[in-house]
DNA sequence: ACAAAAGTGTTTTTTATACACCCATGC
DNA sequence: GCATGGGTGTATAAAAAACACTTTTGT
């Protein structure tokens, strides 16, 4: 309810009614970091068990809120540098989250402070990945398809991530930037089995479409996997992709 | 330089060195707001020169920062509203920009507030938008061939938008959301060719492909344009689009 | 009649899909 | 020998691309 005394107060200022304050925020970075568990064909997703409020003891993706002089990437790679080592890795931007009340620590009407998150994607290679141990056990991947109730909004943040994920990589060689530097053609068609799902495309088809684009240079060499023939190792040549590169190019 | 003191009380506490402090974020939105001039087959995209420091005078994105309680979204609806008059678009978010430094406003080593920019991009419809004038000429459209250089970043954010725009209307049907109730084919041709440029595909064959889909509706209504034979005006069926929905699509 | 735009159909080429089958190795 | 995974080829179906041709209007 407004005061007489109020009104005469906002009748000297037309605009200060009219033009709303500015919001301030905090910016966080949210990653969704992907692994493919090739031994188990897993799409895994890395996780954290919250140790403060709000959502204590809940699951939640890795973030972190930017610092000073901090560029939003920087703060990506910082946070997934703190939970796991790797050697390489695919990351993007995925979308930015900004809804007011999307952080309980924004009270609904204080107008206090807002909480963006800026979310990120990663994808690492799980057989190549650390995870920096803590303690307690607040730190896992899990599987995709049987992820609980997290977080915030981070359940869709995820979905979105997977999405996103799925078509990176039909449609971009993100693959090879997870792949060690040599790999045989079958642990290709087993990442995007796991990532996409069994039924994507069978695997001789996938072989010859994959050759035909020309970017893949067997290197000679042979390697034994258990029983069967011995497979060709193939190296990613990103000089014959580099003309390749902003064509819509399809990998299934 | 740090005196002997300073030493001192960091060794008290280590954290308050290794941690270092938060930034604080005004978030703005800036919209890459195109339209289709059907009648001179141009894309356009809508400019507003400055009238403030920085970057006084010179050609920029419509934008704003965000206010206390508004969503990105209603804020970035909100710019809009304030340029143009329209009844139909497509808008979606964009990419977010937030190195530190991109707004002059940050000094560089103030590490005072930052400046992020959520940025949109909408597609609307030219023959139907009318531009809010201002008593000078400041807000105009541009062909997206040849726009000057525009204040902060934006260059690159209007790249990222043309982009974008390209990939959507091959594979969404933000096209319909931009044409009139009613439409020729050829109209739907027109604003393809405009986008895309004119050798993305023949005119029959774009037809078929089109009308295979099954989505787009013959009303039975003729409507003459000019000399030439009297085209049939389309509806676009989103009943018949609805299972289509989230399915790859394309629509060159 | 003729140009202009709408609309249909046909031919050729390329790509996708589904398999069948041979090859080299471990056990 | 035979199961296992690696690798090649072929037959069929579907889609993309190029373009010839018919229809209906204005002038």
């Amino acid at each position: 309810m407004k005061t007489n005394s109020e009104i005469n107060i906002e009748s000297r200022d037309q605009s200060y009614l009219v033009k709303k304050k500015l919001a301030d925020f905090k910016v966080g970075v949210d990653n969704v970091i992907f692994s493919v568990d090739t031994k188990h064909n897993r799409l895994l997703v890395l996780l954290l068990k919250r140790k403060d409020e709000p959502f204590i003891a809940q699951w939640s993706l890795p973030g972190t809120l930017v610092r000073q002089g901090e560029p939003l990437k920087e703060a990506a790679h910082r946070i997934l540098a703190e939970k796991i080592a790797v050697n390489n890795l695919y990351l993007e931007q995925l979308y930015t989250f900004g809804e007011p009340g999307r952080d309980p620590r924004e009270a609904p009407e204080s107008f206090g402070v807002r909480y963006l998150s800026v979310s990120y994607f990663a994808l690492v290679r799980y057989e190549e990945s650390a995870l920096i141990a803590r303690p307690t056990n607040n730190i896992a991947w899990h599987p995709v398809k049987k992820v609980p109730n997290l977080a915030f909004d981070h359940n869709q943040i995820l979905n979105y991530g997977y999405h996103r994920l799925k078509n990176k990589l039909e449609y971009s060689p993100i693959a090879f930037e997870v792949l060690p530097d040599e790999f045989t053609l079958n642990e290709v068609y087993q990442l995007y089995c796991t990532v996409l799902g069994e039924n994507f495309s069978d695997y001789s088809n996938f072989r010859s479409k994959l050759l035909k684009l020309g970017f893949l240079s067997d290197t000679g060499e042979k390697v034994c996997r258990g029983a069967g023939r011995p497979a060709s190792l193939y190296r990613f040549d990103a000089e014959a992709f580099e003309p390749l590169k902003d064509k819509p190019l399809v990998f299934i």
